[in-house]
RNA sequence: GCGUCUGUAGCUCAACGGAUAGAGCACUAGUCUUCGGAACUAGUGAUGGGGGUUCGAUUCCCUCCAGACGCACCA
């Protein structure tokens, strides 16, 4: 990487340090297992991965393991003794206290003077190896639908997945995955053609063709053939028909030109690819072939399938009786040609209603021998409901992205002018703070949960909320820009207090949540962790007051720590996709 | 019928197999001569039922109950 650091934007600003550096926990890990082996047991790799360094409450101590409980299943001995083994060949000189607890428990606790050495590091960021390339794909707008909420949460935990990717050294790239081809798109073509009006339509594009779509749709329930018109459509669509094509074109660029402003309206980064499902059009045959010489499909009433019943997964539908190609089979040769690219891995963040396709898609895969274990991952997530009910337009019961932005624009506008009539760059706060609210809501769900939506719920700016942790940020900003401290001083000898102590302890766990989060790809670990912070720092807030400090010494450790605080928070605050805010 | 996911406080949600199951909202009682009250301090209140695995289970396994979503020509 030796491109010019000062040229970067301030996107990652932390994240400049370069080389692999030990993480706390990792080095009093391996003092943990160095001291195993100096009581000559030990330790296999099942093990290692059982064990635990967790954070406990302060009362405890500082970090807390179950190493001896690990460890005493195999050696057949009791927890407590092992425990006792092992503080007893502990290299104990950075602690100030380690006790063994409950049923054996080593409970630490680090000298201030190492907390206060950490505290002098630079934050630094965690470096892995990278495997190789990685393909996140998200935000899969349907062409000629408008954007609701749903899509919003796709984009926000695919945009926050993709900077933890990139934060924690990964090479990872995104690529958003346009529905611009399918059935759909003859349904489309036939309600044109039937309700139409080329300016009406032109007027307000998304808007005009969904209701038209709708209407087909609704009109389809009562006369059936209507589908199969529409599904002739598609046909002629894929057969290269060219008055189909033009309309299909129009459709599209009337939709991209609409999507394209996600990126402003939320704060999504750059997708490094725009690889939609009409990209994979002649790539399609291809796949065809590859399935048919190595006998993987077969004709079933009139379709071409893969039987996968004796995976327990069904029949899956290659190419449909009517001679159209389906979504899978665009998949299909979508992974196929992400590999080629030289990527290993292909990463899909959509909704959990699709688990059943992504499962028939990595067994075809696999039965064609084009795809490892390791190599494909669906990214399945609860989607939002409203009122009790799944987000449909025909029920009436849309929420549209635009409306969720413009009501939490309302509502943030109203609250400044109520608390802060005089801030100085309104439009940005008022911006920034209502994605925050609305970014932080989605992400700081687990996303395996069902979401529903509540407008109150949704945009509280009280307690877990964004605004809460921007609020913290604007706070520890303004003690740094009115408070100054004479001479240069040693951290040494300073006295902390107990809530100082947790915030050190918890700012430097922040790497080992983004690399849990990582691991799981849950941004919501990462979120209740800058909540805890948020909380733990408005605390030492009101307790420990800096301008009116009479000792210099103290002053000067007390502007260090929020200075770290506030790069931290405003560190996290960027992984979720949230700009951090000075003032609000 | 088969499959995936979910059942935690009045509501909405947390909790790598760890110690006393955490928050927010709501409700109650406090902190305003304030480095900005979108804040802080406290109180009330919960793991759907039954088995099993083990030092230890909200978490893993089995079963029952309840719900959501999928299960060939939608994507």
């Amino acid at each position: 990487m030796g491109c010019n650091f000062s040229l970067l934007p301030s996107l990652f600003p932390l994240a400049i340090l370069s080389d692999i550096i030990m993480l706390m926990k990792d080095e009093i890990l391996k003092k943990l297992y160095q001291a195993v082996a100096d009581a000559n047991m030990q330790i296999s790799d099942t093990q290692k991965a059982k064990i635990t360094l967790t954070n406990p409450d302060a009362s405890m101590g500082d970090f807390a393991t179950n190493i001896a409980l690990v460890l005493s299943k195999d050696a057949g001995r009791k927890p407590l003794d092992i425990a006792k083994d092992i503080v007893g060949k502990l290299d104990q000189k950075s602690f100030s206290s380690v006790k063994i607890a409950g049923p054996g428990f080593i409970n630490l606790e680090l000298k201030s003077t190492e907390l206060l050495k950490e505290l002098e590091k630079a934050a630094e960021q965690k470096r892995l190896h990278t495997e190789g390339k990685i393909l996140l794909e998200y935000f899969q707008p349907n062409i000629a639908k408008p954007l609701h909420i749903g899509h919003m949460q796709n984009a926000i935990i695919g945009d926050s997945l993709k900077r933890i990717h990139l934060y924690m050294g990964k090479d990872v790239e995104s690529d958003t995955h346009l529905g611009d081809w399918g059935t759909q798109f003859g349904i489309l073509i036939l309600a044109y053609r039937m309700y139409g009006d080329p300016e009406v339509v032109a007027r307000d594009p998304i808007t005009e063709l969904n209701k038209l779509y709708v209407r087909l749709n609704q009109e389809i329930e009562t006369n059936p053939d209507l589908k199969e018109q529409g599904k002739q459509e598609f046909v002629k669509l894929e057969q290269g028909d060219p008055e189909n094509r033009k309309l299909w074109k129009q459709f599209v660029d009337w939709s991209k030109e609409k999507f394209s402003k996600i990126h402003d309206l939320l704060d999504i980064s750059k997708f490094e690819h725009d690889w939609p499902e009409s990209f994979y059009e002649d790539k399609m045959p291809g796949v065809l072939d590859a399935l048919k010489s190595k006998g993987i499909l077969t004709e079933s009433q009139g379709a071409q399938i893969v039987n996968l019943e004796d995976q327990n997964l069904g029949v899956a539908v290659i190419v449909k009786s009517d001679g159209g190609t389906t979504y899978l089979l665009r998949d299909l040769a979508t992974f196929i040609y992400v590999k080629k690219q030289g990527f290993r891995k292909h990463l899909y963040v959509v909704d959990n209603r699709q688990a059943h396709h992504y499962h028939q898609l990595f067994a075809i895969l696999k039965l064609m021998g084009e795809m490892e274990d390791d190599e494909g991952l669906h990214i399945a997530y609860g989607f939002i409901s409203f009122k009790g009910e799944a987000l449909s337009s025909r029920k009436g019961n849309m929420v549209l992205a635009e409306d969720v932005l413009n009501e939490a624009r309302k509502r943030v506008a109203k609250i400044i002018k109520e608390k802060n009539p005089a801030l100085a760059d309104k439009d940005k706060v008022i911006r920034t703070v209502s994605i925050g609210a609305i970014k932080y809501f989605i992400l700081s769900h687990n996303r395996n949960s069902d979401i529903e939506f509540n407008w109150d719920q949704a945009l509280d700016f009280d307690g877990n909320s964004g605004p809460y942790l921007l609020y913290a940020h604007a706070r520890l900003s303004g003690i740094l820009n009115k408070v100054n401290v004479q001479g240069s001083h040693t951290l040494e000898d300073v006295v902390i207090s107990g809530t100082e102590r947790e915030l050190i302890i918890k700012c430097l766990g922040f790497n080992d949540v983004v690399a849990e989060v990582l691991r799981g790809y849950l941004p919501n670990l990462l979120a209740n962790y800058l909540f805890e912070f948020s909380g733990l720092i408005n605390k030492f807030y009101h307790e420990s007051p800096v301008m009116k400090e009479s000792d210099e010494k103290l002053k000067f450790f007390r502007l260090k720590l929020i200075t770290r605080l506030r790069d931290t928070l405003a560190q996290g605050l960027n992984l979720l996709g949230i700009e951090a805010l000075d003032e609000m």
